[in-house]
DNA sequence: TCTTTTATTATCAAAATTGATAATTTACAG
DNA sequence: CTGTAAATTATCAATTTTGATAATAAAAGA
């Protein structure tokens, strides 16, 4: 009885701009009269499904583990038996990805995590993971590789995409994006001697 | 006559101060008071010496690219005569620049172009610039290599550094900063063919 | 010492941001 | 229609940040 809650659906919007206004103004820029006027939702709303700035923070992390975990998942899942290689990376410079805020966010908590140890250590772990996600793809198409070498164009190629999306955000980056793609591909393609 | 003015030099510990501020806060995080407590100056002192907060900006968006360009003039001044390509990858991902804020700040300012079409067309052409400084000393050293490959390779290489800077405000990153160099370098040899 | 010029400090008001609570409206069940 | 639980709105005080000006202290030269 009485009225329907809608505080996930509330949440995950105040969360979705709360994240592009950590992408633009970062973690500290990011107020909470920004995010509402983002979310084009009054002020009080963030209080009132998330709670204070501390909570919506701690929420801000949460999901972004979750997410980033996710989509590494869906990102193998979407790779074909034969050729792995060439399509990740087909994949990671889509121009779909252009206005991803996930790689500023981490950056923004990568920033953030100066004086939370904490955080820190978690935000090595995710950039190690991703670097290993990639890894495996890699050695799954040149099993024949040296694991130094494939641990190298992985954190090569991670990098590249990383920067990319970094820069996204200047817009009409097409030239740099399509260079990136090929840097990536040579790249991997040392791994074929 | 009258008390000497230590006018630049005041500027340039707030520059730095306010530099801090930004690769750790961002534009709009980076408050007059943080930069101050940083700069262990009084507040009223930066105002003083620059002035008030859009003065500050500008100030630093001038430096920034004030620097940049002697940076890459030192850069390409310190390479040898023959195999400029390995001696380049040396600096760039060297340890030393580890607390090297300049491409956190340029990152800062991409973020905060967003709504400043000039800062975004100087923050292109700053990219640019970068890569294609990049590509002409690659082409020094592999003159017979294709044009597009060079660039590509750039803009590899280019990336994967940023990427470096971008992520050692973590600490403790020279395993990232080593596979990080040796991807470059395994790069930079594709043009060898 | 006196004057001049600048650095430094001391305050103040305005604006922005946050945390918090109360009042009101809305949507659904019975 | 009525009760109820939640959404939404309306306010308020405390804190932070900023812009600005006045007052004071310090360092040189004459």
């Amino acid at each position: 009885m009485g009225r329907p809650s809608i505080k996930a659906e509330r949440t995950a919007e105040i969360l979705n701009a709360y994240e592009q206004c950590v992408a633009r103004f970062g973690i500290e820029g990011a107020t909470l009269e920004r995010v509402a006027s983002q979310a084009g939702l009054a002020r009080a709303l963030i209080r009132h499904n998330v709670g204070n700035r501390d909570a919506l923070f701690d929420a801000l992390v949460e999901r972004f583990f979750d997410v980033s975990e996710q989509r590494v998942v869906d990102l193998i899942a979407a790779l074909p038996e034969r050729d792995r290689a060439p399509v990740l990376i087909d994949i990671l410079f889509d121009v779909r990805h252009g206005n991803d805020t996930h790689v500023l966010v981490a950056e923004a908590l990568i920033a953030a995590a100066a004086d939370r140890p904490a955080l820190a250590k978690r935000m090595k772990n995710w950039i190690d993971d991703f670097v290993s996600a990639i890894a495996a793809v890699l050695r799954h198409s040149y099993p024949d590789a040296a694991q130094g070498r494939v641990t190298a164009v992985a954190t090569g190629v991670t990098g590249i995409y990383f920067n990319v999306d970094s820069l996204a955000m200047l817009g009409g980056m097409t030239d740099l994006r399509r260079n990136s793609k090929e840097a990536a591909l040579l790249l991997v393609c040392t791994l074929e001697d």
